[in-house]
DNA sequence: TTGAAAGCGCTAACAG
DNA sequence: CTGTTAGCGCTTTCAA
């Protein structure tokens, strides 16, 4: 008689075969009864009950393994995310999101990081591509992918679906483009003609380029003159420089930039010159909130909807799992914006 | 003739079935061959090396549902994390490094959310709980627990380790009241007499007080006043309040507080009355990264080595799952900080 | 409506 | 060193 070592640690969870002995059922109703969540007809209503009743009493708990061993389906599915941060883009509300979509498909969420660039151990290829566990991939990754991960990608072929990466198919994004014209147009509509884009300095993204195409797009076609600026490392030179700007007579009236250091700097900048948000300075910038704190004033952001995108992204790798072959057209998320009013306004006579 | 290939496939990945076929091995051995990772002898060189050779040819994969039917090891742990915004703690970076140690364990990361406080229907309850699939928990909940989560811990059991949470045992956080407190001294130990503790605002967390505490305790040790702000939420009350306590003729020279909002706001004002960083104010912050950025200077921060963190937490977990019942003692990690310098000098003669 | 039986792919014990 | 055998817990026919 062989005596299996069953991993003793976690378990004073209840299996089937239990359920069914302390039932009298068999097996099979048993499963399908606790485990068929669509319509379990199959069995009566006082057997279903009874075997509900003693399930809970026993404290069964279904064996996701055993299920996916059976089932072919493991249950999951995997966030694959750069081990690279510029290629990384991932807010806790996004991961939160994705969870939360996940687990409507009652499915749950890996994380995995893809490999370097420059790995070739096989060793070290993530266990997601050495193992058969997870049932999609939801790929984070932006930029250029590693050839080897290209490779493994290609030879398993594992349902995916990339976010955050401008590909015709197969991919979720916000449309940033958009997003960059929508924000430009509307300081053109309240009047401004001076209208500073800030770049962001270390961005390689599409996002960066797409937004600031973007702002060029609208500017260019209201016949304005075009400004963009590419903020420098210092502090001091930050500050320096804003400065200058604004000191001009013909100063800007209006800021497109990204937050943090662009916007605290620019908001130091305005309050030291006694600028008021909105009424002497209307500024906007893209981040992942409706709104954004800056010198003594709110400023309105235009931002992605985490929860849209999250919910496009794993419904369209549902389907892909579902339909492995069938290629999906790639979705843009339209940008949301916070309170205009809060930062915007007409430009003040100069 | 073949039949045309009918476009890409989820090719089903060759079995050790397949692989034993094809060398004329047995499935045992070239199970012991693939994936026994340790030492794996009971084969001779000829035979591995004709192994290996058919399952990289093959595209063997070994399933991971089927490997952990049989061995009662799922190959995962989970992340759990809060729903709710004020109980989750959760950048980025330290997502990664979880990864990133739980793949040292060979072993994938989950994450799952964690039911809601007024959570009763069973059918909300994450999959997670509902079912069996995961080795430990690692459970990012910063406050009080659900009850019927606690009621859904204790029944099933699983492994888990606290983070982030002052728990006597089986946790892993942030040494926050040694990081509050060696703030302090540092100013104190560079001349400070009047140093401004300025409190995050919308926080509950252990944390803001246990920093806050730290501080009091050096400030009491020295017989210095303590002196601790709460801020404003309006934001040209921030300003007002700092732009007042600057303007007192014995100012305070000395600042601890959290990043943002309030440090921004600082940094303004401080820019407005020429007040240099750090000739004329010393400032240190908490962050995660060792040093942020605020109005033409940079601030030296105490922030979390989150890779410590990480590996310290993961570690527990591995052990606690091969030892469930033991009881392991809590582990406060101690946090770091950047370049002082940056932004600590002895107070200015007023 | 119920049950018997046949595996899913893998691994561990035990012989040879 | 290598092969045989017996399952892990679950789901799915197929028959009663």
């Amino acid at each position: 008689m062989t005596k299996l070592m069953t991993a003793k640690q976690t378990r004073p969870a209840a299996t089937l075969q239990q359920v069914a002995e302390r039932t009298g059922f068999s097996r099979a109703l048993v499963s399908k009864v606790l485990n068929n969540s669509a319509g379990n007809i199959g069995a009566s209503e006082q057997s279903r009950e009874s075997i509900q009743r003693v399930a809970a009493e026993l404290g069964y708990r279904r064996n996701t393994a055993a299920s996916a061993t059976r089932t072919g389906r493991f249950g999951n599915i995997t966030l694959l995310i750069s081990r690279e941060n510029r290629s990384l883009f991932l807010p806790p509300g996004l991961l939160r999101q994705l969870e939360l979509q996940s687990a409507r498909h009652n499915s749950h969420l890996m994380v995995a990081e893809a490999p370097d660039q420059e790995m070739t151990n096989p060793d070290r290829v993530p266990k997601v591509f050495r193992e058969l566990g997870t049932d999609g991939l939801l790929i984070d990754y932006c930029g250029s992918i590693p050839p080897m991960m290209g490779e493994l990608m290609e030879r398993y072929n594992i349902p995916s679906v990339w976010i955050n990466d401008r590909r015709p198919h197969d991919a979720v994004y916000p449309d940033d483009l958009a997003a960059g014209r929508a924000a430009t147009a509307e300081m053109i509509q309240l009047g401004h003609r001076q209208i500073v884009y800030i770049d962001n300095e270390n961005v390689t993204h599409y996002s960066a380029r797409d937004r600031r195409e973007g702002y060029m797009a609208a500017i260019e076609a209201a016949g304005l003159p075009p400004h963009v600026i590419t903020l420098p490392r210092q502090p001091a030179a930050k500050l320096e420089l804003f400065d200058k700007l604004l000191g001009q007579p013909d100063r800007p009236t209006a800021f497109i930039c990204y937050p943090n250091d662009a916007l605290h700097a620019l908001g130091a900048v305005a309050f030291h010159r006694h600028l008021r948000i909105p009424r002497d300075l209307s500024i906007t910038c893209f981040a992942m909130v409706s709104e954004l704190e800056m010198a003594g004033a709110r400023v309105a952001c235009r931002f992605l909807p985490q929860d849209r995108m999250a919910e496009c992204a794993i419904d369209m790798l549902f389907k892909k799992i579902a339909e492995p072959d069938r290629i999906l057209p790639a979705q843009a998320i339209e940008m949301r914006h916070g309170q205009l009013s809060n930062s915007h306004a007409p430009p003040p006579p100069l």
